[in-house]
DNA sequence: GGGTATTTGTCCGTATGTATG
DNA sequence: TCATACATACGGACAAATACC
């Protein structure tokens, strides 16, 4: 057996590595058979030309592993047990060549709504956070860590709500988990099933979705320029409201302070409860702020949820909801049923990352990039598309709406867009009944400022205009 | 002499000046006296998880300063003169007290299952891993992530299993989940509601809350020594069987082969499908290793569970599922409905763990050290409480099961071992009807080897034996 | 069969290159 | 540029196991 030419001083892996592989191969193909002696660090180290230390460092990290034991001045012998890799090797299955979706990264333009601007994410200050709070906390991870989250970022989560939106509540109160959607269906599961549920149409299809999954009886409620329909409302009666109203998930409208009101005293005379999904409610561009549902609410009627994703890393996945105190009994014990779903090292960083400030620097220094694209987006569609649309739900969020004036439907504009490289979005999946519009959807955050122009322009091109 | 509380990453001091300072007051207080062999640098470097340099460094500053001296090829000595404390530190201030809380919760000694034996996690080698792939993958992070998880990360985890445990499949089969009862929960919806599940009694009691959430019709099924009652689950037909076969999760039995080969049969023959959960099937001591239901079934019919949880961090969230063909589809959608719950970034930190070897390190470490911790628990038992008691479950797992033959109940046993600082735990909560019993559940992977002594020691006295 | 030479793992200090801030 | 920390590799001293005479 010689091993010469497979050790490279060349090659970026250590020495002590490929010797290490080489062996354990070896083992693995059954040429060291168990109970077997290897060759000494001396005699190997000889014939190799290197150190022993070398050969011991391999030797080691083998034993490590558990293949190899050392028999002391005697040797060192295979000892793996079988089960270590009974079944490797006799054929692995085959990785089937799945990413095939990536489909080509031809130019798009994408307008996609999930996009979001990475190039201003504050890397080392994030990267910062993550160490710090593993050097600070390391031997604390091993604790399953608290069922609604850390108490740390809880209660950092409550204030900085307290502070931009009027939420009132107590770090007992807000439950951490790994995206709205998980939070959604532990909120599904507080109520009794075949509840009736409000639900805005249009609205989020995903909600709906788990809504339908959890068996509720969903009742749909028209939108109108100030909001949910409060006479619907009142004329369904359902058990629960799911609303979005600092930025109406589909047509963007932010529901006035009337129409809040209104919905809450509804909701105390009927022991009615609202959830209110603040999903991007960090970006609103003109008029007064308004309050939140929760801020406004007297009677601890409201659940409010929020998440991370939009305005930090969409691929961080921690959202939270605020419940009021009628459900938390409930809540806490379904919570606890799915235990904590956003890793403890993860919510550390993102309560170091909040404490340091970096947090509300990077929510301003997003706000003023959107804002700016927002800006151009209207600019660019005001001129190049002119009269022949109308733009609607502009006044928040990272996305405008698009009602078409020409004879096409809102899949023959989307395709005419894809063949000229842009990417948007339609708006009837977010119906009840998926109704004919001519109506886009047009997400800017994560197009560059540059392409939304240029997106535009295209567009103009695409619809003949 | 334990150095590691000393030691503080965070502190403004370098590492070799905090052990500098260390070895330097020790020598004054005496308890390093003249002439003393210091720890080698190795040593005290693994040990502390530092780098040799680091200890080197800290050394030579002694050195420089006459307090030792360096003996080629032998150690580093003591070697101070009196005189040189003889006017410095008139009283040094005392150590930082930071084991006080450690000493509290010492007070107890807690057999819980769930905890870890937490000295052993590899820090360094998973801050390491964490801070490459936030380097390497950075831009990446913003992509919302694919909702099965990520690519890499499937692939590990199926060629893991594939040797580990013979589980055969490919990484589109694989869906990564944040935690074992959110897994089950997208599971419960990818079958029909309503269906009948047959759920081992005794069995995981959280499985079944889960299952009764969905509205599931549970059948509980009898287990006996070689694992779940095949009669029974023939007699009920249910739609669906959730098993824990390589370590039944109350009484700790491995399902025999043939009872595996006959649960495969029924289930290909009345097209039903098993849940197979290996929650720690990384850890078994005797015997051979029994294949997975998965590895063994020709037909489909296995979903295979498994988590990081147990043999990792526990805080870390990060489980997985395997899927047989005939779920995939609806399985991607119900999964594409709740996202991706598990953040990008710890998924790729998990990634490049394993790729580095560092996960098989570690799962060997623990095996090691598991397995001795067994060892030990179960002499002690022997030994102090002998005759009174039956083992039950010692041959795979972290925990083991106590029969105990006095006159007292369950609830009885664990009050009496409160009251002399030990908790141990009920089994009847894991059973359909709660019955009584006179046993009791033991976990030691979180228990210190000498621990484990004493509270088998104090076991014995609580119950008067 | 008992002493001796050799082999072998273990442990030690040292030197150099590299990453990070 | 410098301080800090880590990774890789080297060569030698030591003592026990083993082989040999």
């Amino acid at each position: 057996m010689d091993i010469t030419p497979f050790l490279n001083r060349n090659l970026d892996s250590p020495l002590y590595q490929q010797l290490y592989r080489y062996f354990k191969e070896n083992m693995h193909r059954g040429r060291i058979q168990k109970g077997m002696k290897l060759p000494s660090k001396r005699l190997l180290a000889n014939q190799l030309s290197i150190s022993q230390t070398t050969v011991e460092r391999a030797y080691e990290q083998l034993a490590a592993e558990g293949y190899i034991v050392s028999k002391p001045r005697s040797g060192w012998f295979a000892d793996y047990h079988d089960s270590d890799f009974a079944y490797a090797y006799d054929r692995m299955p085959s990785t089937t060549p799945i990413q095939q979706e990536a489909e080509e990264n031809k130019q798009w333009i994408d307008f996609h709504y999930g996009n979001v601007d990475s190039s201003y994410f504050p890397f080392s200050a994030w990267r910062k956070s993550m160490v710090n709070s593993l050097d600070q906390y390391g031997h604390e991870l091993y604790r399953p860590g608290h069922v609604l989250g850390e108490f740390e970022l809880r209660t950092l989560i409550a204030e900085y709500l307290y502070q931009s939106r009027g939420v009132h509540c107590g770090p007992e109160q807000v439950i951490i988990g790994a995206g709205n959607p998980i939070l959604l269906q532990i909120l599904c599961q507080v109520f009794e099933p075949n509840i009736s549920i409000g639900y805005e149409d249009p609205g989020y299809p995903r909600a709906r979705k788990i809504f339908e999954a959890n068996r509720m009886n969903i009742v749909p409620i028209p939108v109108d320029d100030e909001g949910i329909c409060i006479q619907k409302v009142k004329e369904q009666q359902p058990n629960l409201v799911y609303v979005t109203p600092s930025h109406q998930f589909t047509l963007g409208t932010i529901m006035t302070i009337n129409r809040r009101i209104q919905l809450l005293k509804w909701a105390a005379e009927n022991q009615s409860f609202i959830i209110e999904d603040d999903y991007d409610g960090e970006f609103r561009y003109t008029g007064q702020p308004v309050p939140s549902l929760q801020g406004l609410d007297q009677h601890n009627r409201v659940i409010y949820m929020g998440t991370f994703s939009k305005s930090l890393l969409p691929s961080l996945r921690i959202s939270y909801m605020i419940l009021p105190s009628p459900l938390l009994k409930k809540g806490h014990e379904i919570t606890s049923l799915y235990k904590q779903t956003v890793s403890c090292h993860s919510q550390l960083t993102l309560a170091e990352f909040i404490k340091n400030g970096e947090w509300q620097k990077h929510i301003n220094r997003m706000r003023k990039l959107y804002r700016k694209k927002r800006a151009i987006v209207l600019e660019a569609v005001q001129r190049e598309l002119g009269e022949h649309v109308r733009i609607r739900g502009e006044n928040s969020g990272l996305r405008i709406l698009l009602d078409v004036y020409l004879p096409f439907g809102e899949k023959e504009l989307i395709e005419k867009a894809k063949k000229h490289g842009v990417k948007i979005y339609p708006v009837s999946l977010s119906y009840q009944n998926h109704p004919p519009t001519k109506t886009v959807s047009l997400g800017f955050a994560g197009v560059s400022e540059s392409d939304i122009r240029e997106g535009i322009k295209k567009l103009k091109a695409a619809w003949k205009i």
